[in-house]
DNA sequence: GCGACTTTGTTCCCGCGTTCACAAGGATCT
DNA sequence: AGATCCTTGTGAACGCGGGAACAAAGTCGC
């Protein structure tokens, strides 16, 4: 196996521990959850058995897409019958580690760290909010979603007390780096991080980033697009009558 | 295809090499709004120049992968030099669409479009939220974030009267594609949903979707992989490890 | 003006992920 | 049991995006 591609660095995927031996690609895990939501919605509507192409469909995927992901995890159809749900169900949720409680800190209970806190679709998949930090000390004692928040000076210790290996940050951008690496240093080694800030991890942490406005803005050029026939004609028309005006 | 875009001399009119114009690459195009956020705090900090290298280190990507997506925009940097900050901001921005207002409806003012409302990264970036909505009696007329909540049979009217064309879904999943349905044809095009549920939309319409649950999902994953020669291997070696552990 | 230097814009190559198409394999019926 | 049908799992082709390397093109010093 021992590719060379005579490049010295930039290799995690070959020395990464598990992964050499079961290589789930990434883009496949990021399709496992969707997978689940659909079998979760059949399991309620009573089905007990699909094919690829029923659960393709309700998951939105292509179904040999559905099936190569699948056949990554290993072999859990059966030919000329299909899959059956509640089966698939628990073994995907044992893949992606949803079987077991993923005890979670929010850092930063502002509008969305509120949010969040609240947010219904953490808990019914095995993700327990286990801490609410801020730093403002007037919003350390108040009750939000059922737990009080603390202030953000016992972060180290409630990440300690409370085995928390996730932690999501919630702050404005100028404080998400400090937040972060307070993280890090206490034990945490996956974050989510909702500010609009650049973030630096060391190897071993995964960071994952959500930026409300990257979504809008990617529909905004898409939406100036489609308008935009109009208008972009209107600019190729000034460009050429300003250069017929220089001649 | 011959439109030469007016930048500080360029003066190749022969192998006027038709790039850019119709075909950014959609992975250039969710790279843009990092670039300019890259750019802006540069700006910040009184940059008036900028090499590839340096951007790219501050917008956390490789230095030809920049390179690469501004050349699909058009040739704005100055070899030798670099670009030009201010410059290649407004460029960016008015590719992206920028430079022009957005007004944006939330439908759904729960937690998570109490938040959205309140965002401040939104109104930053041109994007201006001109109308709340909710299907709740009770929630409309309140104030949140400057702005009357309106009640959902409103929808329609406040689509049109506002001219707005692009909308974001915060409501439950099971009110999703029926609310998904009357923005499309109320003449909404672009739609961010956050709710955790597939959504149909018509050609022309563009439709993203931002899931909370499943970034989550995707760190427990990785997290489970890390300790996971431990946790993967609990059925058989559990015991066994916890045996030499007691040894 | 000219050569050395710097940085962009582009080309080439590689690997990943998607998709098609089909062989493999189990179920069902006669 | 054997034939037929059905659906999975996979091999192979392909297109796209990423990265290294290089040529083009400008600046700067003399």
């Amino acid at each position: 196996m021992t590719r060379r591609t005579r490049l010295p660095q930039a290799e995690h995927t070959e020395h990464a521990h598990g992964a050499a031996e079961r290589g789930v690609p990434e883009a496949t895990v990021a399709r496992l959850p969707l997978y689940l939501r659909a079998l979760a919605a059949l399991a309620d509507r009573g089905v007990v058995t699909v094919s690829s192409d029923e659960l393709a469909q309700t998951a939105g995927v292509n179904s040999a897409k559905l099936r190569k992901d699948l056949s990554h995890l290993g072999s859990y159809g059966t030919r000329g019958v299909g899959y059956e749900v509640d089966y698939l169900r628990h073994q995907i949720s044992r893949e992606i580690g949803l079987t077991q409680d993923w005890p979670v800190v929010i850092v930063g209970i502002g509008n969305l760290g509120h949010a969040l806190a609240n947010y219904a679709g953490f808990a019914s998949r095995g993700f327990r909010v286990a801490a609410l930090v801020d730093a403002d000390p007037a919003r350390a004692g108040t009750e939000v979603a059922g737990l009080t928040v603390r202030h953000v000076g016992e972060l180290e210790q409630l990440i300690a007390d409370r085995s928390i290996a996730i932690g999501v940050i919630a702050t404005p951008a100028t404080a998400a780096q400090q937040v972060c690496d307070r993280l890090v240093s206490a034990g945490v080694t996956s974050i989510l991080n909702f500010a609009p800030a650049l973030l630096q991890v060391p190897d071993g942490v995964d960071l994952r980033k959500v930026d409300l406005s990257i979504e809008l803005q990617i529909l905004a050029f898409h939406e100036q697009r489609k308008n935009g026939a109009a208008l972009a004609l209107t600019a190729e028309q000034a460009a050429e009558l300003a250069e017929a005006v220089r001649q």
